[in-house]
DNA sequence: ATACATGTTGGAGC
DNA sequence: GGCTCCAACATGTA
């Protein structure tokens, strides 16, 4: 289920549970629930793909890795990882990761660094592209240090948008595109927000988990590209592999087939 | 019905 | 110590 933007929607979801008190709270994590009861929620934030359930000195993150979900006021037919009782309101929380910690968020995270923070810095994320010439594009964009709340869907589709080839690395590509990288992968995580609030996410999908290219029509290429070796959805027509830059010091891109 | 997928981590191994 | 790789987790869907 979960990119930045569905625990942004989460977030949202849950802010009528600010400077409320936590009644009770259970489930199979592994956590000290006496620690959660009688804390009043300070605030409810996310950072990429974290939400955040922020107390005075403590705060919970819960992270829906895969196959996360969640419900409020409602149960599904499984065991919730974490259940918190809120007056006579209930959130529960499924398959997910769940850590209490002691410490302030925002001496943890940085939220210069999520592309759907108000203090998101395209500068910032530029000046980390640019001191990793070597770095894969999809890898690139996969860094949540660098554009915390990017997911495997956003990136085919920046890719495809922006028509960057998965295969490129950050050095080889022209200032202006790597510019129109950090620029197109905000974008389009608001665009993906916006349909997943009206569940039309899939149908605006162009190129992830099609098999033909909607700009040209030829057959898409699926394929595992990077380090991080995530389904990669592509045209190897409409996307353009950039030539090494002289001096560099990349590595040469084959174009493949 | 077996495999795969919107993700991350911790530990093994080098 | 540090880097890389992979198993592990867990569920819904094709």
């Amino acid at each position: 289920m979960p990119e930045g933007p569905s625990i942004y929607i989460l977030k949202e979801e849950l802010q009528p549970f600010v400077k409320k008190t936590i009644t009770s709270a259970s489930g199979y994590a592994d956590l000290d629930f006496k620690k959660l009861k009688g804390q009043k929620i300070l605030s409810i934030e996310s950072w990429g793909k974290h939400l955040l359930i922020v107390f005075k000195k403590a705060y919970v993150r819960i992270h829906l890795l895969m196959f996360g979900t969640y419900r409020i006021n409602e149960r599904k037919e499984a065991n919730p990882k974490l259940t918190l009782k809120i007056g006579k309101d209930e959130l529960n929380f499924y398959t997910c990761s769940v850590k209490y910690f002691e410490e302030d968020p925002t001496n943890v995270y940085d939220f210069d660094a999520d592309v759907m923070s108000t203090t998101w810095s395209p500068r910032k994320a530029l000046k980390k592209l640019r001191s990793q010439p070597q770095l894969n594009v999809c890898d690139a964009l996969l860094d949540q240090q660098i554009f915390s709340g990017v997911g495997n869907i956003i990136k085919n589709e920046v890719l495809f948008r922006i028509r960057v080839h998965p295969k490129n690395t950050i050095g080889n590509l022209p200032d202006p595109t790597i510019k129109n990288l950090v620029k197109e992968a905000a974008n389009y995580t608001w665009d993906f927000y916006e349909w997943k609030k009206i569940n039309q996410l899939k149908k605006h999908w162009l190129i992830h988990t099609k098999k033909i290219c909607p700009r040209c029509h030829i057959p898409a290429f699926k394929e595992y590209i990077g380090k991080t070796k995530r389904r990669t959805f592509y045209c190897d027509n409409c996307q353009i592999i950039f030539k090494p830059k002289k001096g560099s010091g990349s590595a040469v891109v084959k174009k493949n087939n």
